[in-house]
DNA sequence: TAATTATATCGAAATATTTGAATACATCTA
DNA sequence: TAGATGTATTCAAATATTTCGATATAATTA
């Protein structure tokens, strides 16, 4: 992983909401709905939206849609290549 | 480590000049001066001084006055326990 | 002690991010 | 097909971050 992703990465991982969807996604068992996130959040729905657009743009999230839902999915491997370049500052 | 703490860590990391810094602090092996980072980093004094100011706070780096000048230090230990944390979202 | 050097702080401008109301779009259901 | 539901987009306001000139502080050197 380059420094570009790394600081990326970092940017989507770097606000309370975002870490918090995360954890919801870990704790739904592999995905979850965005309409889950509306009692979770104390945000609009747009925000929510925002918020979720990053963590996908990052790629820490995957999604697809059902229907009229979406789930989405936290990206494992994307995580771990992330550890790598923290690992790789270290002296 | 907590959310709060693993937020400022992400923002710390969240920008090419910062972890531009931390490369340069382990490249010098241990420890770097200030003056050091004015060839590598296209910025005025006191943005440097302004970013590393945010990697103190969020105590990726640690520093110690010699003479007038400051030495930078990685912290590792800190690295670990945010990588830890990284872990800890995954599935 | 005056000049020099290294770093920090202040203040303001430029830029980026966060937030939500309004609205659009897509899909489901009656 | 009309209304309801879930999600995305647009736009603008509020807030936060980045940047640097000017200046302050602190330590060294002549």
């Amino acid at each position: 992983m380059d420094a570009k992703k790394a600081e990326k990465i970092s940017k989507a991982l770097a606000d309370p909401n975002r870490l918090t969807i995360l954890k919801e996604i870990k704790k739904s068992k592999q995905c979850l709905y965005c309409v889950d996130l509306n009692n979770t959040l104390n945000l609009a729905q747009p925000s929510i939206a925002h918020h979720l657009k990053l963590l996908i743009e990052s790629e820490l999230v995957t999604s697809d849609k059902e229907g009229r839902n979406v789930r989405y999915y936290l990206n494992n491997k994307l995580m771990d290549e992330y550890i790598r370049f923290i690992e790789g500052l270290k002296i």
